[in-house]
DNA sequence: TATGCGTGGAC
DNA sequence: TGTCCAAGCAT
């Protein structure tokens, strides 16, 4: 241990504070913590939970997914937003039974090979589904980091080399510890170093925090990105997804037409959703999840 | 590197 | 109410 960093505390923190997340149980397997990361992306837990339990039910391992068509991993993802990513899993089933001898890889550059799997996904898989030590860098143990040790309210906008250096440097050596130390952080920033009213009364590390003791200064970077949603070619194919993923079959064009008001957008959604493979055009003129 | 990509809960 | 935010990735 060559830092300064308060691991001891978070750890202990950890220990007595953790949720019971079934994708941290011991019979999770690297599947089930892949799917998890690919879900959790940009995606609240709560909204995670009844999805990543039917999809583990349903299709327990790369193969069981592998063996169905794409449109159904899109239809079981349900509302969960942003449903590439649903494709991506499925993509991720496909590699992995055909590349990889049915096993989810332990290699980080392997994994990074995998559809929807960036550098985030890739370090956490490697580090909770195999015990590795690697900087995972998501958006709660930036936020910690930029408080604890930068001492301003929020990271950068994009993520910078700085900080991948900064959370290479506070890793315990030892390849357990850091993995345990990863999931930790990111629990700290979940639970307690939240974006909005963080709860520095619960905070382990709050007299070592330089956020803290520069008096929480507001941030006064440039405006964070707002994200304008209603209107938008977005909120257009999340209407037009939704009237596949409920129907049985194959729809009627008019179906979709009914949903969007705007026909300009709604084409161009639509084509959106083809061209990302999302939405499969039928010879007959009928539309249906991909097969 | 800036942007597009869903959805819904909290305040 | 509108704004902000939630375990990012691909291009």
């Amino acid at each position: 241990m060559s830092t300064e960093m308060p691991t001891e505390p978070v750890l202990q923190w950890y220990a007595e504070n953790a949720r019971d997340l079934p994708w941290r149980e011991p019979a999770a397997t690297p599947w089930s913590i892949l799917v998890s990361e690919l879900m959790l992306q940009q995606t609240p837990v709560v909204r995670v939970l009844p999805v990543w339990r039917e999809w583990m039910d349903r299709w327990p391992t790369p193969a069981a997914l592998a063996a169905e068509p794409s449109g159904e991993a899109v239809r079981a993802w349900g509302r969960l937003g942003y449903p590439r990513r649903a494709l991506r899993l499925h993509a991720c089933a496909v590699a992995i039974t055909e590349l990889h001898g049915g096993e989810v890889p332990d290699d980080h550059a392997v994994l990074l090979s995998l559809p929807g799997v960036g550098a985030y996904t890739a370090a956490a898989v490697a580090s909770f589904a195999f015990g590795q030590r690697h900087a995972v860098l998501d958006t709660n143990v930036r936020r910690v980091l930029a408080r604890l040790k930068s001492g301003v309210e929020h990271p950068p906008q994009t993520q910078t080399r700085a900080e991948v250096k900064l959370a290479e440097s506070l890793l315990p050596e030892e390849p357990a510890t850091a993995a345990l130390w990863a999931v930790a952080v990111m629990e700290l920033g979940a639970l307690v170093c939240t974006a909005r009213s963080p709860r520095c009364a619960d905070c382990p590390v709050l007299e070592r925090c330089a956020w803290y003791l520069n008096g929480k200064p507001p941030y006064d970077g440039p405006p964070r990105r707002g994200q304008t949603y209603a209107g938008t070619d977005r909120q257009c194919r999340g209407r037009l997804l939704a009237v596949l993923r409920q129907a049985p079959g194959p729809v009627e064009k008019p179906a979709l037409d009914v949903v969007w008001s705007d026909s300009v957008q709604r084409e161009r959604a639509l084509d959106g959703l083809v061209a990302d493979g999302l939405v499969d055009p039928l010879d007959d003129g009928r539309y249906a999840l991909p097969s």
